[in-house]
DNA sequence: CTATAGGTCATTTTT
DNA sequence: TGACCTATAG
């Protein structure tokens, strides 16, 4: 078992044996972190720990997979298998079915995505009688899901709120909240929330899982909120003995509700915990790490630790100042393509990070212009397009026939003579009855208003849906979505919407898609369910993205700086390091220029070897060009501070003002540091 | 019901 | 600037 400690340093050693109490592992970036967790969890089961008492939490599906995966090929597949190792998501969607009764819910239930939030929100809205001025959907949508991943509740945030919006907001929650549970669905949010409601009330239940995992090991602690945090605790109070591992600085996902002080309080929170730091850096070159650092010390809270480099001094960073966003990405591409052509580098070298989705454009542009093959990673998702969003629906309805916001979508598609009469009328009948639209059409009385004809054909579809959603398909799920199509007459729809024969192959080979993704479910699944394979689409944005070609072949990646964390590039472009940008104006105004700065750390260590700096002196903004200056993240990192002509961006101080106008900065190319 | 034209509003997005 | 939504006419 000591040959699992060879190849660790002596921090990393320290991490692993220390199995018994709590243990924080502030991992900087590149230093090792999921090499440390997952030979720990080896250690343990090398040490008499069973791996039934073994939790392994983590943010995403990918971490979660990476993680067993390299688990696996420590301890064996056999043993790996026995480990519990998911998503904080994941794993409360099972605890709840698992606990459907102590949480008063329903064993079936269905977990909202994004769009049966925004539908079960306009419509909450809607029985508020709110023009959608006074309260944007979205805007309510992002308050409440931060309420939830406080704790808070419709009541405590109705107390707290300060204005009438912050008033509407709180009252269309409980609505939201109602129309969830009549749709029998549970938002993302919800399966954090309500898990933690049944650990602290049933003590039973609690137990159980108290004793069953004894050993608790979370990844990215730095991105716990409340509800999560809640969850560990409950479970590992006990027997102490969790292990969190993370960085502070590398926080960013502050405005979804996780909280840096978390990790920063970490000791606080749990009495007599062991401290690791890992500080020795196995990714990028001393040039870069010693800009990473230049930057992030500015920040003043923070656990004190520096990332040193174990390898050599590298190449300067470069920095560049470009007229504006056109000569800034040309310059970029040009770059990169006279460095694979001098066969220096390859495609695949690259990623040019970002820090919002507008900066693509020129440099999409650019590398169109050059055709130098380019993926972009985020953007316009397979599950955004409108064709497997209808046949996600039907399938949605078969499985949960109560699915207000599943029906509400297809509920004229294809035709059935469906107006806007009557979905209106059918919106106040129900509003009217405090029930969802799928109940009154099931219980099948006349609607007034509403062609006897019309409803009977929407009760046909329902019953159709609702029939073949009744039997589990088991094995045969493929075939079953098949008959769906079949039964609504999808393919005819999509002929009728696009004549063009090519295109409407096309959009015919996006549903195909989808019967391609229940296929690699099935053969996966032990017991797959047609609503087991709903869950995993949307619990698992990996598969949705991943399973394209696309990430592989030689082509540059193009990114935000988000999608970035946990990845590294032989040679990263950061681009638009602008004020206003990054920092972001209106993370500026709102005060989070901390996790503006961490955004910009997570950057910098992406680069292994090289790192290339951008900014434009002048950048159209709405259509208008505006003077921009350079980040101050750019001044820090070279230990500079900036001319006097240079403006930082502010908080506006009427609503709209422009951030900045002044002289110019000077320097056209130069080194950093 | 669908096609078009104006008006509005512009971060980040693990699940 | 341009994507997206809503009101309006056909």
């Amino acid at each position: 078992m000591e040959k699992l400690l060879q190849g660790l340093n002596p921090e990393q050693r320290e991490a692993v044996v220390t199995i018994q109490g709590p243990l924080l592992v502030l991992a900087g970036a590149g230093t090792g972190k999921t090499r440390v967790i997952t030979v720990r969890i080896a250690w343990m089961l090398a040490h008499g720990v069973k791996p039934e008492n073994v939790l392994a939490m983590t943010f995403t599906n990918k971490a979660a997979g990476e993680m067993r995966e390299r688990v696996a090929g420590l301890v064996g597949a056999e043993r790996a298998k026995l480990l519990t190792v998911g998503t904080f998501h994941a794993f409360c969607a099972r605890f709840l079915r698992e606990h459907a009764a102590e949480a008063g819910l329903s064993k079936t239930f269905a977990i909202a995505d994004e769009g049966d939030q925004a539908s079960a929100l306009r419509g909450a809205l809607r029985e508020l009688a709110v023009a959608e001025a006074a309260v944007q959907p979205s805007y309510a949508q992002s308050r409440i899901s931060l309420a939830k991943n406080r704790l808070q509740t419709p009541e405590s945030f109705l107390n707290d709120a300060s204005d009438d919006r912050e008033e509407l907001i709180g009252r269309a929650w409980l609505r939201y909240e109602e129309r969830l549970r009549r749709s029998n669905q549970l938002d993302f949010d919800d399966l954090l929330v309500f898990t933690v409601r049944v650990l602290a009330s049933k003590k039973a239940v609690r137990e159980k899982l108290e004793e069953r995992f004894r050993y608790v090991s979370v990844d990215e602690y730095q991105d716990t909120n409340a509800p999560q945090y809640e969850i560990l605790r409950l479970i590992a109070k006990r027997h102490a003995n969790l292990c969190v591992v993370g960085d502070d600085d590398q926080s960013i996902y502050g405005w979804r509700g996780a909280d840096v002080q978390k990790i920063l309080g970490f000791e606080k929170d749990f009495k007599g915990a062991k401290v690791v730091r890992l500080e020795t850096n196995y990714r990028s070159t001393r040039q870069v790490i010693s800009a990473a650092n230049a930057v992030i010390k500015n920040n003043p809270k923070r656990h004190e630790k520096e990332l040193r480099s174990a390898f050599g001094e590298g190449e300067h960073v470069m920095v560049v100042a470009a007229e504006d966003e056109m000569a800034e990405a040309d310059h970029v591409v040009r770059e990169i393509q006279s460095l694979v052509r001098a066969q220096r580098a390859t495609l695949r070298d690259f990623a040019i990070l970002f820090r919002s989705a507008v900066q693509t454009r020129p440099f999409e542009a650019a590398l169109r212009a050059r055709a130098v093959p380019y993926h972009l990673v985020g953007g316009m998702s397979f599950f955004d397009r409108k064709e497997v969003r209808d046949v996600l629906a039907y399938l949605k309805l078969a499985a949960n026939p109560k699915d207000e916001s599943a029906l509400m979508r297809v509920i004229n598609t294809p035709p059935r003579g469906v107006g806007k009469t009557t979905i209106e009328r059918l919106l106040e009948v129900t509003a009217a009855k405090q029930e969802g639209v799928p109940d009154l059409l099931q219980r099948g009385e006349e609607v007034d208003g509403v062609p006897p004809p019309v409803l009977a054909g929407l009760r046909a579809f329902q019953a159709n849906l609702t029939d073949l959603g009744r039997s589990d398909p088991g094995k045969a799920l493929v075939g079953m979505i098949s008959r769906v199509l079949e039964t609504v007459g999808y393919k005819g729809e999509v002929e009728r919407n696009y004549p063009d024969k090519l295109e409407c192959e096309q959009r015919w080979q996006s549903v195909m898609e989808v019967l391609n993704f229940a296929e690699n479910y099935v053969r996966r699944s032990s017991k797959p369910t047609l609503a087991g394979f709903l869950e995993e689409l949307t619990l698992s944005a990996e598969d949705r993205q991943d399973s394209d070609k696309e990430t592989k072949g030689e082509k540059v990646t193009l990114m935000t700086l988000h999608a970035a964390k946990g990845l590294e590039f032989f040679r990263v472009y950061l681009v638009g390091l602008e004020e206003g940008i990054l920092p972001h104006q209106r993370a500026v105004e709102e005060g989070s220029v901390e996790e503006e700065r961490r955004l910009a750390y997570v950057g910098v260590t992406r680069a292994q070897r090289f790192l290339t700096i951008t900014w434009s002196r002048s950048r159209s903004k709405y259509g208008k060009r505006a003077e921009s200056f350079a980040s101050r993240f750019l001044y820090e990192m070279r230990n500079e501070t900036p001319p006097k002509e240079w403006r930082a961006a502010e908080r506006a101080k009427e609503r709209g003002a422009a951030p900045t106008r002044g002289a110019k900065t000077k320097r056209k190319r130069s080194k950093a540091r």
